[in-house]
DNA sequence: CGTGTGCTTGATTTGTATCAACCTGAGTGG
DNA sequence: CCACTCAGGTTGATACAAATCAAGCACACG
């Protein structure tokens, strides 16, 4: 699974898979064109820093394919992850030139770049792109926050099933299957960067989810493939309201 | 110190203590007559709740004086701070219309509001708002993301030597004044109030107080007021980057 | 077949929560 | 004016959840 075996993408942004998503959701077709002019798409291999915190960043991006991370790291190595990179996601942040977190495939990833420069006058030009991605950053802060709540206060336990839950609930909500019965899910992370992500130990994270299939709230099939027989149930261990709170 | 107290506050934006960094800092002077039209300011007491989560949200606010918190809030009481409202800093979310979180005045407060229908009216129409409000929000995730770290890595001494070091650090950039040597700070919350927004028990918060004072990181005068002689020791207990990160 | 990465499980330690008592200062009412 | 109350805070003893230290398993790969 050497570099050369990534595909030489090269796309319209008509069938691009993130297309109705991504920060250019909004544009119109000949908003779409200057964007697809100055676009470039980079491929990233499976554990491959895509960013150094701290690195002068002359793009911006969005996730066409595959999963990254966001991690902070201390200076005696404590790392906390801040964010999970989905398809349509973007990264990099218009008026500032440094990144401020480490970006890294957890999967093999294809990113779509824009220069930076093009990028910000295009949004200073364009009020569709800067309002997309207002809602998006709106979107991602939501979702910070509801993590804080996660760190501070949940259980190891209900930080794991909390976890599950909401890859599950991404998973059903992109490839729109509403499955009354038992979900599947494959966890996109391993135990080490699910503990950086939980705030937790790799350990803790194992006896866990060994404990949540004891206790028959999933099941496991190898260590990625999850079942969920009962997604309340899962929600229920998870501490949220059982309600479950589809703001969306 | 009822209600009928507080002053009936009708102010011209030009001399608003937070023009230069609300949501209208941007603004050129006909937009900022817009605003004004429809701005009308609202005063809280002192612990008084501003908002219920999951309330009907009919305007958006920009805090004028005073702190508020942004609390969430699990079904056992858990409780989880997931903001600190500070003059400039903006309430509600465009696009949505209930809110996601408590928000509760900790000091008297004064808040600038707008009907949402209107606001956001004017935020399409005007660049300039939604450019201002897009970076607050970036602003805020950032600020959001390095509170993660905090709540899942660092013990509870640097939990608290953060807290200090941040607000003596809003306090020096507010008041301008960058002294060399010992800063002065009043914490505007209550032992509880930090727990929550670190992710701790009261008298875990109180225990390393005493410590940080016992070790001569900070002195104490009554339950308030700190004085921390070397700033750089406060962040070497925070666990941050020495270097400062004066990202702004 | 050996090597290594990702993971699990066990024993022990430790940091923080919990339970509990008491202190302090401000406000209240007799 | 003093006794009372009460919210906010401190401190101590103990319990417990998660971290740490440690061993070993399972599977992929050269």
């Amino acid at each position: 699974m050497s570099l050369h075996d990534l595909p030489a993408v090269h796309q319209e942004c008509g069938d691009c898979p993130i297309r109705h998503r991504a920060v250019c959701a909004r544009c119109e077709s000949d908003e779409l064109a200057r964007l697809e002019q100055i676009k470039y798409y980079r491929s990233y291999q499976s554990g491959q820093t895509i960013i150094w915190s701290g690195d002068r960043m002359d793009f911006v991006a969005s996730v066409v394919t595959g999963i990254a991370t966001l991690t902070q790291t201390m200076e005696d190595g404590r790392r906390q992850m801040v964010g999970l990179l989905l398809p349509s996601d973007f990264v990099g942040r218009p008026g500032r030139n440094s990144a401020a977190y480490d970006v890294t495939a957890t999967t093999d990833v294809v990113m779509c770049c824009f220069r930076k420069r093009p990028f910000e006058e295009m949004m200073s030009q364009t009020p569709h792109i800067a309002h997309r991605l207002l809602e998006m950053t709106l979107d991602e802060l939501d979702a910070a926050r509801e993590w804080m709540l996660l760190l501070g206060r949940k259980t190891a336990r209900e930080k794991i099933a909390s976890l599950v839950a909401i890859i599950a609930r991404r998973d059903a909500s992109l490839s729109l299957r509403r499955s009354k019965g038992e979900m599947v899910v494959d966890l996109p992370l391993t135990r080490e960067e699910m503990a950086d992500y939980l705030g937790l130990t790799l350990e803790t994270v194992s006896r866990q989810i060994s404990a949540l299939k004891r206790d028959g709230v999933i099941s496991l099939e190898g260590k990625r493939h999850v079942t969920i027989p009962d997604f309340d149930r899962l929600l229920e261990e998870a501490g949220d309201d059982t309600d479950g709170g589809l703001l969306i």
